[in-house]
RNA sequence: GUGGUUGUAGCUCAGUUGGUUAGAGCGUCGGUUUGUGGUACCGAAAGUCGCGGGUUCGAGCCCCGUCUCCCACCCCA
């Protein structure tokens, strides 16, 4: 028989890896609640209308499509299929498919419901994405996504929350960051000061990749997507910016003096260091004009963190959009958003082996016991310290010592509790500590002290 | 979607110019030990050598195809 398997991009996890997945969720929720963030879900799957067109050319192509029920091609006729024209022929035998993030289903929730919330709607989600991707590297095609929106508010203190959120997950976590910050109001002036406003896409797909090819690639790329010679030299330096945030931020005004939205990008980047600098934000934040980010539905701050201590792509990104409820039908709606990826914040954890020792999940206390009679004398202990919120378990079976010690053992189970006829007779059981290997005859009110 | 790379036991890997019955370590299970785990010693189970075809008296090894893993590009968390 063929050896069972998982799809391409996709992953198993053991007890152990899920109690270290679940510290990194664990402590992401908390700290999202901490600001007021209420969990939603939404379903696996969405209707393709909804996700269709929100993320550009190359995201359609990444969705995975859900084949309709039944005889999918029962609505086909022959000369259609002989046309094999697969994106005309797709939308007629699939109309789900898996969310490729927890954005866009986000925005279809709130035009859904509109009339049941109450704004600022503050959600939190925390759920699987998939995409169509060849997976390597931190690149998956099955991955979580932890995301925090605000919608309904324009003011700038969400998006210092959302910055003061990423500093205090990544201070728990104790992973080194740098958060970079841009403002896609700042890219919208740049485009229009060159005279390139309609461009705009182009320019900033090509400057997100300043850090990797460099500025003469950059200019080159410009360039061949048919951009003026005039306008790359006026773009040049921009390019070239250097200082601390503010001190970019001066240089900035003087070129973008003349475009209106440029400039209201500027003094919104300002009030926001202002504000962090105030709050005394920890996480060092760079004002980073290469940063783009490829979803187009961004219209204000644009956020990304990178890890300091680990190769990998980024591990949060998100920004402010003006109005991504308006493709739903709901206008005027503004939000800002942050995703943490679980899977790479994962990644990163492993490779610095940043898990604490203990997890809350795990067993505390495990017995074991020499015949049928202790196994029953057992019972009433268990339940009484499962009753005071301790992890406590038996070995369901009297078989021999080496077996259920090991079965503590390979589950860390830092204490055990052995019982046979001499415990049994005095009302106690031996309470093992299986770091040290001590072992004291104890009361149910010793057990509870101990592990309480 | 483009390019490169990998595939032998549950895991990590050996395997000679093509030659009998494909090995090791770790893990698992059992025993040494019927009141004590993590150490030690002994033993066992476990493989269609990714899959399909070809060359050959003979293929884990050579050839073709295919799938898969990983990596880079594209794009992204």
């Amino acid at each position: 028989m063929q050896k069972p398997s998982i799809p391409k991009g996709t992953r198993d996890f053991t007890p152990r890896e899920m109690a270290n997945r679940n510290y990194i969720f664990n402590t992401i929720k908390e700290v999202f609640c901490l600001y007021g963030f209420q969990q939603i879900e939404t379903p696996a799957m969405e209707n393709l209308s909804t996700l269709m067109g929100k993320y550009g050319e190359e995201g359609d192509k990444l969705l995975f499509k859900i084949l309709n029920s039944g005889d999918y091609l029962s609505g086909l006729s022959d000369e259609e299929l002989q046309g094999r024209n697969s994106a005309k022929l797709t939308s007629k035998f699939s109309e789900k498919g898996l969310r490729y993030d927890l954005t866009v289903p986000f925005a279809r929730f709130v035009v859904q419901h509109q009339n049941e919330i109450t704004f600022p709607f503050k959600r939190y989600q925390i759920q699987p994405v998939w995409r169509a991707d060849r997976p390597q590297k931190g690149r998956y095609r099955e991955f979580y996504q932890c995301d925090v929106d605000v919608v309904g508010s324009d003011s700038l203190l969400n998006e210092l929350e959302l910055i003061q959120i990423v500093d205090e997950v990544y201070r728990r976590l104790k992973i080194n960051v740098c958060l970079k910050i841009n403002n896609r109001k700042i890219l919208s002036g740049i485009a229009e000061i060159i005279g390139e406003s309609e461009k705009i896409t182009d320019i900033t797909v090509a400057i997100d990749k300043m850090d990797k090819i460099g500025l003469e690639k950059v200019n080159e790329e410009i360039a061949s997507k048919g951009i003026s010679a005039d306008a790359i030299a006026k773009l040049q330096p921009i390019l070239l910016l250097s200082g601390t945030n503010l001190e970019k931020l001066q240089q900035l005004k003087v070129v973008l003096a003349a475009s209106e939205v440029g400039m209201k990008g500027i003094a919104e980047m300002e009030t926001i260091f202002g504000l962090c600098d105030a709050m005394k934000v920890k996480t060092q934040i760079e004002l980073d004009l290469t940063l783009a980010r490829g979803l187009n539905y961004y219209t204000g701050a644009i956020f990304e963190v990178k890890a300091l201590d680990v190769e990998i792509g980024s591990i949060t990104g998100g920004g402010r959009y003006d109005n991504l409820t308006g493709v739903f039908g709901l206008q005027g709606v503004s939000g800002v958003g942050i995703s943490f990826g679980a899977d790479r914040i994962y990644d990163v954890l492993n490779q610095l082996n940043l898990y604490p020792e203990t997890s809350v999940e795990q067993t505390k206390i495990l017995f074991v016991s020499f015949g049928e009679q202790e196994l029953l004398y057992c019972l009433p202990w268990l339940t009484a310290l499962r009753a005071k919120g301790i992890n406590a378990e038996i070995y369901p079976e009297p078989t021999k010592m080496k077996k259920q010690m090991g079965y503590a053992d390979n589950k860390r189970i830092p204490f055990v509790a052995i019982v046979g006829e001499t415990e049994m007779n005095e009302g106690k059981v031996m309470l093992k500590n299986m770091v040290s290997g001590e072992q004291v005859l104890s009361t149910l009110e010793d057990l509870i002290e101990q592990l309480g």
